[in-house]
DNA sequence: GATGAATGAGGTTTCATTCAT
DNA sequence: CATGAATGAAACCTCATTCAT
């Protein structure tokens, strides 16, 4: 391999060092514990090293934060071309990494970290927005098209609101107290919520039935 | 007693303003631009008062927030007694009173900005604990009667878990986005999905129905 | 004195402390090996009070260059006021007091330090630009006075120049090497150079006189 | 031989490339913002090479004031030399020479910024002693002489202090201010000065003269 | 009680130097 | 020999806290 293209391998990997070392320093010691040093101790390298790789440490922070936005949209996407084209199969593969993901709960946590910041964050801002405006897009598109496969009229709006909002919801509270639910319930939920709004699903989970035996007799 | 009356009040006021100081500094700064100087700006009160009536900016910070969490609840409570005793009233009194409250969108972005640091805070994750689980076990409860009211069978657990994550989730996409929807969208989808799962909705809002003329005639 | 009056005075004094705390440092140490550690170690503060008075380092330095220019300012024409109004008498005034100041050699070493960084520091640039051409405006029109006393013709201009580069070169001597020779000298040929120009010197110094008996006799 | 050679020559290169590059360097961004890194980018070589060429920086910044010094005197002296031996002469020349030298503004910039810090740096300051001392003692002898040719009298050391602080005077100004004055008319003062001082002036420039028509009637 | 001056710890960043490639 | 990655010291600055007035 050339040298220059050596380091350029390098580089990519030091900076995916730091970018790592940023995100387990802020899952170990929060956002505002979390300084060059600590990160760069996660990241095994010296102190003075972040100014070779980003500009300093805003430009890591963002960084940090655009890594983990776009490993989760990768992720998905994966999950979603491994089901094949069925829109609702592929509606429950997103809600099922999704939830997978919660399992990592250290990430999820950063993620929680960089939420509270990027109101006042102009770039962590328009990262977020560009990333939500496509994925609800795309939740809105497939909720189209399960419909329109079964002869369904939906709103599709307000489906893929609330699926959305459902899935970060259900995250929210993952994050915030591991103990009130699991993420396989909550990945039962959605799941549930999407097969029901199709009218497929076997168990009504959510859905009030009447009860045996009481009217019914 | 006039005198010690005064003071007290003034103790109390005093804490109160800084309290203020500290949620409309965060608010307009962020978490990590707050110092006890912007704070004290945004309360009117000089930089080293805040030692008179706190122990130190942490104690102020975890104040502000449990002013945030109990401001909240006391507003719920509110709104739910003034509709009464009907448990499904009463609910969806709480959505009501909650998207009312994403309208005030400074204080909701401050208490996001919290709950991103609440996880390396034992005090704050131990509030908000305590009052989530109560919370919850009010909809679940509420959730119960409704359903006994009606004759229905209901996974409460399961029902309350949505009903909660939902609320959270429409509230979190408010504050991360004020253009993706509004408080009022979301307050109409929840409220919708409370009086679909007890069969009361006349409008299905949220759910397929067969399109006419494609299975009918 | 009220309280605010006195606190304006304190704010003053500490101002004057680091200024002067500066030029010490720079004196003793260097431009280079001066810190605002070792700044206010000069003036008897702790490292962070810098701030208090000053936006900066940098601002400090400029204030503390402004400072000695000022000071120079005020002494010569403290001098020039005392001898009268004669413009020969003030010119020599004038003289005597710049190297007067030269004897203090520290704030003369400092002085130059600053003059070495100047030319890149626009602020720097400007004060001492706006200050020199008000004295070299003030020396020509005061060689002009005293040439119209005594009716002779003069190119004042030329004149000016000489003077005050002079005056400078004479300076910047002593700064350099202290043994090359004393202010005293320095000030004795300036002197004679002026009395020289308006025909007044009695031993005609630095001029040439035709050797005693080699032409003569 | 032919490697060796080769070698030394590239090193001795290189060693100047550096030393062109301080100056440049400091020419540009003033010498508190000269660092390796910029120095080395004039220079248009590594960082990492200084060490391989000097001791380190401290040793490049002397040898960069070294050249500066050093090549001033030996355009003095061929200068000189090409005049001849006639000792006004030489003295014109030499006045000369120093002006056309402050025509290179960027190069008596640098000067000025090393003076600025030689009185904190003993192997500056000695070597600009011993430069000093030779240049004055060069300057008394040939006034020495040239008043010796005329069988003048002079006070040769007041006179050579004179002058050599006259030349510096003069070029310091250009430095500070390049608006004040041109080095033609610097020049043109200096060698003015020479000449009246052996009373060979034509035009007896900074003289004053009787105004006609006053006394003369 | 109220103020803001004072302190000094600690954060980010820059930089001269070293060293593996 | 040349490169620039790596190191860590040290600089500047900010800030929470203390304390004299």
């Amino acid at each position: 391999m050339a040298v220059a293209a050596k380091r350029t391998k390098t580089i990519i990997a030091r900076r995916q060092d730091l970018i790592r070392g940023t995100i387990q320093s802020i899952a170990r010691r929060g956002f505002a514990n979390s300084t060059v040093q600590t990160i760069c101790d996660e990241a095994g390298l010296s102190r003075g090293l972040i100014g070779h790789y980003f500009k300093g440490k805003d430009e890591l922070l963002l960084e940090a934060f655009r890594s983990l936005v776009t490993e989760a949209d990768e992720d998905t996407r994966r999950a979603i071309r491994e089901v094949g084209e069925d829109p609702l199969q592929q509606l429950l593969a997103a809600t099922v990494v999704s939830f997978r993901r919660s399992e990592q709960r250290e990430k999820s946590t950063v993620w929680l970290a960089f939420w509270g910041t990027a109101r006042w964050n102009p770039e962590m801002q328009r990262l977020n927005h560009h990333l939500y405006a496509r994925y609800r897009r795309w939740v809105q598109g497939r909720l189209a098209a399960a419909a329109a496969e079964r002869g369904l009229e939906i709103d599709t709006r307000r489906a893929a609101l609330t699926y959305a909002q459902m899935i970060d919801g259900f995250a929210l509270g993952l994050i915030m107290d591991k103990d009130a639910y699991t993420p396989q319930e909550a990945s039962d939920i959605v799941c549930g919520w999407l097969l029901d709004l199709f009218g497929e699903s076997p168990k009504r989970g959510g859905k009030a039935r009447v009860k045996r035996g009481k009217d019914d007799d």
